[in-house]
DNA sequence: AAAAGTCACAACCGCTTTTAA
DNA sequence: TTTAAAAGCGGTTGTGACTTT
C-alpha cells in the first residue's frame, strides 16, 4: 500500500512563522538533520504540516540561502536563463548558488518584468513588444505618405500626456528614419522627448554599461554583454547611437517585417474631423472622457499602443 | 495625521512527478 | 504493479511596510 498520511491537516497552524517556530525547526534539523517532513513536525513540536516545515527550511531558514539584493551579474544571469528556459525557477536557481527558485521568482516579478517593459521588451517572449511594432507599422512610409506620416504623428502627438516618452520618441526616430526631408516633425517635441528618454534610460537600463553590438547575419541587434545572439534586443541605447540611427533603425523595421505581420492591426489613415479642443493647447493632461472621444475619432487603435499599465 | 494606494515577498495552493510500501 | 503520500514546482495570495494624497 502507499505511504500513511503525513499529519492530520486540522488544527495545524498556517500564516507567517514566528521567531520560536523557526528556532525550534533550526534546532530540531541541526540534530536530526533535514527530510522526513511527515514525523517532524510532531518531533520538533511544531503545530505545523510537514510540507510547511520544508518550505520554511527550504525557502527561508537553510544556512546556504543568500539573502539581501540581487547583484547586476545575478540579474543578468536571471534575465538571459529566463530567455531560454522561461519561467524553470528552479532550473535557473541551480544556477545561482545560495538562491532560491522562489526568491528568484519574486525578483522577477516584482523587478526584472517591469524593467524588461519599460524598455519595450516583452518579458515572455525577450523580443521587442508587438505594440511597440504597432507603431512602427504606423510610421511605415512603404504604407503612408508624407502627408499621412504627419497626420499620424501630430495625433499621437496629441495624446502625448497620456504616452510613455519612449513611445514619442520612438514616433519621432521612425519618422526621421525614414525620411531626409524632417520639416514635417515637431522639433520641440522631438527634443523635449529625447532629453526625457535619455532620463527614462539611465534610470532604467537594467544592462548598466553592457554595450550593444550588430549582428551581422541577423541584422538585428544583440546585447554582447549577455552573449545571446539568438535573442533579440530592441533598445534605448542603440537607437540613439549617433551617427548610425537610420541603419539602426532600419534593422529593427527588418527584423520586425520578417517575424511579424501587421495585417490584422494595420490602421486605415484618416484625418479626424476634429480635435478637442484641449489637444489644441499646451495642455499636460486631458479628462478621461477627451481621450476617450479623441481615441473614438482614430482609425488607429491608440488604447491599444498606450497600455498605460504595461508601460508603467 | 490619517486614509488610500502601492510594493515586496513569505507563505500557501494546487497540480505533476517521484518514491516507498 | 499498483497505490497514495512525499516531494517538486510554478502560480497566486495575504499582509506588513512604505509612499502618496
Amino acid at each position: 500500500m502507499g505511504r500513511t498520511p503525513c499529519c492530520d491537516k486540522n488544527g495545524l497552524k498556517k500564516g507567517p512563522w514566528t521567531t520560536e517556530e523557526d528556532q525550534k525547526l533550526i534546532d530540531y534539523i541541526q540534530k536530526n538533520g533535514s527530510g522526513n517532513w511527515r514525523i517532524l513536525p510532531k518531533n520538533a513540536g511544531l503545530q505545523r504540516c510537514g510540507k510547511s516545515c520544508r518550505l520554511r527550511w527550504t525557502n527561508y531558514l537553510r544556512p546556504d540561502i543568500k539573502r539581501g539584493k540581487f547583484s547586476l551579474e545575478e540579474e543578468e544571469t536571471i534575465i538571459h536563463l529566463h530567455s531560454i528556459l522561461g519561467n524553470k525557477w528552479s532550473t535557473i536557481a541551480a544556477r545561482l548558488p545560495g538562491r532560491t527558485d522562489n526568491e528568484i521568482k519574486n525578483y522577477w516579478n516584482t523587478h526584472i518584468r517591469k524593467k524588461l517593459l519599460r524598455m519595450g521588451i516583452d518579458p515572455i517572449t525577450h523580443s521587442p513588444r508587438l505594440d511597440l511594432l504597432h507603431l512602427n507599422s504606423i510610421f511605415n512610409p512603404s504604407l503612408y505618405n508624407s502627408t499621412q506620416l504627419n497626420n499620424n504623428l501630430s495625433r499621437l502627438l496629441g495624446v502625448q500626456s497620456l504616452i510613455n516618452p519612449e513611445i514619442l520618441r520612438l514616433a519621432n526616430s521612425l519618422l526621421s528614419s525614414h525620411h531626409q526631408n524632417q520639416n514635417f516633425l515637431l522639433q520641440s517635441n522631438f527634443q523635449e522627448n529625447q532629453l526625457c528618454n535619455s532620463n527614462v534610460q539611465n534610470q532604467f537600463n537594467p544592462f548598466g554599461q553592457a554595450s550593444l553590438i550588430q549582428n551581422p547575419i541577423q541584422n538585428i541587434s544583440t546585447c554582447s554583454h549577455l552573449n545571446t545572439p539568438s535573442v533579440p534586443f530592441y533598445s534605448d541605447t542603440l537607437v540613439m547611437q549617433q551617427p548610425n540611427v537610420e541603419q539602426s533603425l532600419s534593422n529593427i523595421l527588418n527584423f520586425n517585417s520578417q517575424d511579424f505581420t501587421f495585417d490584422s492591426i494595420l490602421p486605415t489613415l484618416s484625418t479626424p474631423s476634429s480635435t478637442p479642443t484641449s489637444l489644441n493647447s499646451n495642455s499636460s493632461t486631458i479628462s478621461e472622457e477627451e481621450r476617450e472621444s479623441y481615441c473614438s475619432m482614430l482609425n488607429f487603435d491608440i488604447p491599444n499602443i498606450l497600455d498605460v499599465d504595461e508601460f508603467m
